[in-house]
This record gives C-alpha cells, structure tokens and sequence, in this order.
DNA sequence: TCTCTTGTCTAGCACTGCTAGGATCGGGTC
DNA sequence: GACCCGATCCTAGCAGTGCTAGACAAGAGA
C-alpha cells in the first residue's frame, strides 16, 4: 500500500502548490491575471491537470478563500491577544481587519466577494469561514451592549467593516480619514 | 445644418439604447450576460458599433452606472422628503437605500463594485455620483453629532450600508434579520 | 448623374474556461 | 526479466469572450 500513500501524498502536495500558486498570482497580478493556462505554467503541468484536482477556476478561487480565512482568523485572533480590555481589544480587532484587507485585497476578495462556490452563513459551511466569523464573535460579542443578540451585533459590525474595506480598496471612498472613520465606526457602534 | 442635426439626435437615441438595454440585459441575467455580441443583437446592430459610441464594454458600464446614481439619488430624496424629523428621515434613507441595492442588484454593482472606469471622490467625479453622495449628506449630516465632521460621517454610515448590501446579496449574511440589523445601525451611528 | 465621405458590417485576432481522446509511464503479475 | 494493463498526463480543439482591420454600401453635395 505505500505506492499509494506515496501518490497520494504527491497528489495532495501538488493541490497544495495550485492553491499556493493561484493565490501567488492573485496577489501579484489581480485575479483576472489567474486563467488556467498561467496557472498550469507556473506549476509546470498541463492545463487539464487542475481539473483533476478541482472541478473548475471557481472551486480554486474557494480554495484560497479557505486558507485565507484561516489566516484571517489567526491574524484577528493574535492582534486581540495583545489588548487589553474591550475597548482595545475591538479596536485592535478593527484595525487588524482593515489590514488584513489592505494587505491581501485578492484574498480577502476570495473570501467576501468573488464566488468560490462556497456556502455561506449556513450549516454546511466550511470550517475556516465559520472559525473567521467566530474571531470576530469573540471580541464584539463583549460590546454588543443589554438586549442585543452578539450574533447580530457582530454581523452588523462586521459589514460596517466590509464597507470600509471594499469602498476605500474601490476608490468609492478616499483613502484619508481611514483611522478616523474607523474610530467613528468602534466608539459608536460598540458599547464599551 | 439640419441634415447633421438630425443624424446627431439619432446617434444620441442610439446611445440611449445602448446603455437601456445593456442595464435591462444586466438586470435580467447578470453581468455576465452583457456580452458585446449580444447586447449588438438586442439593439440589432454589429458589434462594431457599439465601439463607435463607446471605448470598450467599460465604458458602458460607466454609462449605466451614471443612469442609475441618478435615479438612486432621487429614490433617497424622494424617501426623506416624506419623513417627518431627523430620525425618521434616517430610517427613510436606509431602507430606501437597501431597497434600491436589492431591486436593482445589476445599476447597485455597476456603481459601486464594477469598474466602469469612473473617477470616484475627485473632482472630475461626475454629477450623478457627486449628487448621490449629496442626497446622503441632507440627511446624514444632521445627525452626525456635535464635532465630527457631516462628510466624514455620511462616509462611514454609507460604507456601513454598503457592507450589509453586499453582503447579505453575496449570501454571506443570511437574509434574515436585516431589518434589525439596519436598526442597529441607525440607533447607534446617527445622533438622534 | 457622379463622386466621395460617412457609416456599417463581415471576418478575424488573441484570449478565456473547459474537455475529448490519444500517448506514455510505471506498478503488479507471470 | 518481460509483459500487460490501468492510471496519469498532454496535445489539440471547442465555443465563447472583448476588440479591430478592412471591405463595402448608402447617401449627401456638386
């Protein structure tokens, strides 16, 4: 059996490297630089080999979504680590979130807007997104303030954050007075 | 003179019809859809002419978005015109604002997600986008509060609109409860 | 009536996501 | 060690995309 094993180990490296190369891509160039026929030369394979491993572009774009948002969690997770109280912790949350978004706009596009064919804010959804939400839960569930649900505190937050992030990337919004926008956002909606 | 006169307006019909029916294509099948060959079927000319109105299929989801920041700025009037006092006038232009976000999903993505080559928050922003904002402004800026600024204010409350638009027409919010959360949002932001 | 500009269309380019079918490589068996 | 056969991979191609060059026809002005 360890001809197998050994194949399977190979298979599940090489799904790694499409994954890890698409996002590579992603990032450099912007989503629409990342066709099969670029990915397939990175990686050194055939174009048909990606469709061996995923049904199409759309499953790998929601491949990236997931490891993005395993980072994303762990990057909210350790900037909330650091503060002290709920004030700074959902500051930190806030900025750590607005980074993340800054820093890795094809990712967090991955995630939050191109359609991965993922299921979301449903019982089936993946681990890694609901584990993102989660992160966000842990620091604004404190906040929510008497007699509102942190569930729907949290998601209202978080949208507020999202409209920053994709206004600002968009050029809807300018990109001065982030900080105090944010301020505005965390001594308003949070009850602290 | 009136030879080239008449030519003139039919061009300018031409024009409109280019722009209709690549918002009524959008509008009923999604982006996606609007592809140069089909959008010359509908107005029942070749392709090419499309080109002699417009630089390129960018262009045109230009024009589409100026229509529509148009008509979404007279829906918020409209909608606070008929309040009585500040907090009602909120609440007016939330939900008219979330309203025309859900009913004309296309005109929404075209003015604030799509790239239709627009500038945004400059000078040169043309009027229809400039009085959108405007339209926000007469009523947000009342509430902003003492010693923060009505600009900067209405951004934040539209990009906490704008999360809760997109990502509830995304699936990422469930579309549950999106009347409380926009209560949420009204109560806490504006200064009543 | 003829000419020449203006406007329109046909045909094609380089690209996209995706797939059918043939070639090749390598593990398991005799 | 030689062979078979299945798994694996690649070449070639499909239908679609945005966009454009160049041929062609229609109509205004002389």
């Amino acid at each position: 059996m360890s001809v197998q094993e050994r194949k399977e180990r190979e298979r599940a490296a090489r799904e790694r490297l499409i994954v890890a190369t698409a996002r590579e891509l992603a990032e450099q160039q912007g989503w629409d630089a990342v066709t099969t026929r670029r990915l397939a030369e990175r990686i050194e394979y055939s174009q048909p080999v990606l469709y061996s491993h995923f049904r199409g572009k759309r499953e790998i774009i929601g491949a990236v979504a997931l490891d993005g948002a395993t980072e994303l969690a762990a990057a909210l997770r350790a900037a909330t680590a650091a503060a002290d109280g709920p004030r700074e912790r959902v500051y930190a949350l806030a900025r750590a979130y607005l980074d993340y978004a800054e820093r890795h706009p094809a990712v967090y596009d991955a995630i939050f807007q191109l359609d991965g064919g993922l299921p979301y804010a449903q019982e089936d959804t993946p681990a890694p997104l609901k584990d993102a939400f989660a992160a966000l839960l842990e620091s604004l569930g404190e906040v929510a303030g008497d007699g509102v649900h942190p569930g729907l505190f949290t998601e209202t937050f978080w949208a507020a954050l999202h409209g920053l992030a994709t206004l600002t990337r968009a050029g809807r919004l300018p990109p001065q007075h982030t900080e105090w926008r944010l301020e505005l956002l965390v001594n308003r909606l949070a009850v602290l």
